[in-house]
DNA sequence: AATTTTTATGTGTGCGTTCACATTTAACTT
DNA sequence: AAGTTAAATGTGAACGCACACATAAAAATT
């Protein structure tokens, strides 16, 4: 119907030619005021928005972009963001974009740094990395800035606005909802127990924040002092330890009826205890990966928070070409939801996870 | 870094002209069989893939897609996948896509029917809409078949492989889903009851597996007998009888714990009852339309399904696009999640579904 | 063998941009 | 005022593909 409006039309009516259009469109320079005026208020007048496929078509360039994430081969939950990263990266290839790689170690601040650098080399137009070590990213950010190259958070974010993007979940209210999920179907505050499940330490804001809203959830629900427990236990490998440090926390603390696991290993918890040990608990935790789902299934653990990893990665990479190629704005921070996932509902997670995948 | 294979890059190879390979990947015939097989066999080997950019810009036609939905002014929930249309159809304008809606009245199968055949009598290249009605859906297949008219389901579904999918939710799980909710916290089944609450009959299947959800969720659970009320009631406007409804029910049926509305009205009930009344039930119901969300806010709702309705409408028009500009292959059913929303994860579903709307 | 008909193949233009380059016009120099 | 420099504007090729049209080759007809 309404037929599109192109740069052809603009010039037309403006009484000059399309060089000149493209050069106000984009700001190039070299345009007479009078001829730019009459210029935007043609575009002004007959809308014109640009023909992006067009467009690309013409520019015809590549954007590079450098994934920096753990290796997932140590943790198989990075290797769900990095997937819904090449599904992207396959579903806009044909506008330019190309992926890089790079692995660091999870477990050591010094390998990231090393590893972003490298990727810095790389002169890409844009980073996608989760900034798991505030002090590190920090000066990655630094850098990058100086080489003009774009950054884009994912999974964990740092405040400011230097950064395009942050896609990821509001830390803060997924404690409040766990603290929620451990408290329907009681009229009173049970005696929880806060985990923090392994030796990440230098991502301690992201925990933290985690603490304050189960803590701020039961404080606001029951106007009073929370019946919460924290605690930190490092060596998760081992089963044994990890009962006794269970079992000497339920001595100290009896009646402990809820568990919230800060990360993806509540898993281990079942493992380790007993089955009539866990069977009087509920327990909450992180992220679909396996372990965790067959426990679900069994009725073990009883909510899981569903982070949508890939999802995570492919919107991650979906913020850059929106900003780098489409020109959009895009929203500084981009919170996903917290997803309650049961065992009644998880299929249907998986799928949708497994659609932003390869 | 892989310079991408061209059309031209084939023929070369091929010993023949851009147009005899233009031939054979469209099908058009008149090209000798060796050329043909000399062709493909380059095909093969560089592993070409079209350049849909460069393709749309030259195919240069109007997709177009008619929407036939309920009147929106009739019931709010409603304009939410329409704003899912609206948003995905201006997202693929550049690649030619047009729409055109129609409303009909979502308690007349007539209207429906006439409306429906307006739109075919349009000659839209795709037709999307909910079959609620059965009877005058499939006849609105079989029509849409004859013109070669491609049909994509939203939000309902009709068994069988005349529609390209089918997006949205399954309702039997749903039901299941809203049986575990109000099952959390105890250990045994307490009385529930299901509850119809509207005119529309005609959209039985629907709401009959949810019945068969809860009912089987119940009777897994606890191996026996659900004891679950159905009840069906029309005037959902009038606040006083819907009240005597219910603590008719009430008193037949003491020590009633928990209601499941199967559909998005659960907040006429938080309004037909006393404050009291309310208080000690657990109210399951769907969608996030305002008053719904009010009600959860404080608690007088425990639980809300959420549909995702502008995310079904924004995929519905996807799917679309994807079968009939990129030639992509389409899963026929495509479930979007269950997802459990309560007043401590309500905020960022709205946010989403925001994102999938204007 | 010449002619017509059918089938196969090649060529060139257009889709709406971008951008380098050529050309024109205006603004300074001396 | 002529010459030089800078600024403004116009032109045309390219991006990769689709398709109409022209041309060539093969097959069928006389």
């Amino acid at each position: 119907m309404g037929k599109r409006i192109r740069i052809k039309d603009i010039a037309e009516r403006a009484g000059v030619s399309t060089g000149t259009v493209d050069r106000v469109i984009h700001n190039r320079g070299n345009v007479s005021p009078k001829a730019r005026a009459k210029v935007l208020a043609v575009m002004e007048q007959l809308d014109y928005e640009p023909n992006i496929i067009a467009s690309t078509l013409a520019y015809n360039r590549i954007t590079k972009i450098a994934a920096v994430f753990p290796d997932p081969s140590t943790d198989i939950y990075w290797s769900y963001p990095l997937q819904g990263i090449e599904k992207a990266v396959k579903a806009y290839r044909h506008y330019g974009v190309e992926l890089q790689r790079f692995y660091f170690d999870l477990f050591d601040p010094t390998s990231f740094s090393k590893i972003a650098f490298e990727a810095l080399e790389s002169n890409p137009d844009a980073l996608l990395f989760p900034p798991l070590f505030l002090k590190e990213s920090e000066q990655l950010l630094d850098a990058s800035r100086d080489k003009n190259i774009m950054i884009s958070f994912i999974n964990t974010d740092i405040e400011g606005r230097r950064a395009l993007c942050y896609v990821g979940q509001d830390s803060y209210q997924s404690g409040v909802l766990a603290g929620k999920l451990l408290n329907i179907g009681y009229r009173r505050p049970l005696r929880t127990l806060v985990l923090h499940l392994g030796k990440e330490t230098t991502n301690a804001k992201h925990l933290l924040d985690k603490e304050r809203g189960i803590k701020d959830y039961f404080s606001n629900t029951y106007k009073g002092e929370a019946p919460i427990i924290m605690a930190h236990f490092e060596d998760f490998e081992d089963e044994a330890k990890l009962r006794d440090f269970l079992l000497e926390i339920n001595q100290k603390h009896p009646g402990l009826s809820g568990i919230f696991v800060t990360n993806s290993r509540a898993y281990k918890l079942v493992k380790a205890l007993k089955e009539e040990e866990v069977d009087h608990l509920r327990i909450v935790g992180f992220d679909l990966i396996p372990k965790n789902l067959e426990y679900l299934d069994q009725r073990k653990i009883s909510f899981l928070i569903n982070q949508n990893p890939a999802q995570q990665g492919y919107l991650g990479v979906m913020n850059i070409v929106n900003k780098l190629i489409f020109k959009k704005d895009i929203d500084r921070i981009q919170h996903l939801p917290l997803d309650i996932v049961v065992s009644e509902n998880a299929k249907y997670y998986l799928e949708r996870e497994y659609q932003f995948a390869i």
